[in-house]
DNA sequence: TTGGAAAGTCAACAAGACTGCCCTATCAAG
DNA sequence: CTTGATAGGGCAGTCTTGTTGACTTTCCAA
């Protein structure tokens, strides 16, 4: 309430984007739109036994074949226990390879097999189709503003896992 | 895969913010934005009985005084014996009140009491904080792409409802 | 060689979503 | 005044996904 209506310039500029009441509709626009971007695949999963979990398991997955499960664990922000249980579905029912490490056996490196890669491409390409759609709605200049912000919102060491990701092989 | 790398000229504006892996990125970022945007009301509630369910709630009943239970229903996107656990224990701890409609009388209209919008007030200020640091660096026309990006996200019918939301009184 | 640290697994529990079914109170229309 | 629809609530049971705690296997360094 403090800020409500507290519009100022700086170097010409207006702040009006940061009166509160502009805040909170941003805070709302994340609310909706992050439940839309979630609906996708969450309808496909929905008649599987897997969730939202398993797919974000897959994604990392297939973006990064061979990473081991505590750098899967960096990426996702969960405990060992919980990403285990998706992982251990996801390998029981051959989505998933896991291949002791060869120089570390303790480690486990993770990889998609055919089966588990065409299931990641039909759940990454319902939600892509809808990502595709609102960039393509909202024009490019839009779209850089949109990754700007969403990088701003980031926790900083995220901000830097993210960021060093671009270099990952696709 | 199909459309990776395929790169188009429209109007001499260049499409490249809709290649796949452009797509991808946009994902992930959001992905990992909305897991910052949740993180700081999240670790107040912790501490008490509450959850991110409690936090959506005491949100919208704040920006809507006196909205009945089946609006709240429509605007989380939640069953009404989900929804019911929260607003029971929230009514219960007295931060919630529920008044029978005068014209219908079996509507509940739901208000914050003091209590409910201290606490409103303070997982809000939480969210609004990052959320308004975010803005600042990323500027105000990264700003309004951001917005318009999310809203082409939402399904239709939220669109509509979050945009007809912009007259309510804050 | 032995002891600590790291990687991963198993078991049990909690939050919060869901469905299905049943109930009361109220309203509105025939 | 009855009857059907609507608003709200409750109970039981399930599912996903998060948690903590305790355990095994493996590695490495003193």
């Amino acid at each position: 309430m403090a800020e409500t209506m507290r519009v100022h310039t700086l170097g010409g500029e207006d702040l009006l984007f940061l009166t509160d009441e502009q805040i909170r509709r941003g805070i709302e626009a994340m609310f909706f739109a992050y439940r839309a971007f979630t609906a996708d695949p969450d309808l496909i999963l929905a008649g599987m036994d897997y969730g939202r979990a398993h797919h974000r398991a897959l994604h990392f997955i297939h973006r990064d074949p061979g990473l081991t499960v505590t750098s899967l664990l960096a990426v996702l922000g969960v405990t060992k226990q919980s990403l285990n249980r998706v992982l251990r579905t996801l390998i029981e029912d051959g989505l998933v390879e896991s291949r002791v490490g060869r120089r570390d056996r303790r480690e486990r490196h993770l990889h998609l097999t055919a089966e588990g890669a065409a299931l990641e491409r039909r759940l990454s390409e319902a939600q892509r189709a809808r990502m595709r759609q609102a960039y393509r709605a909202a024009g490019p200049q839009a779209v850089a503003g949109f990754r700007q912000v969403l990088e701003a919102m980031m926790d900083p060491d995220t901000r830097a896992q993210y960021q060093s990701m671009k270099d990952l092989p696709l």
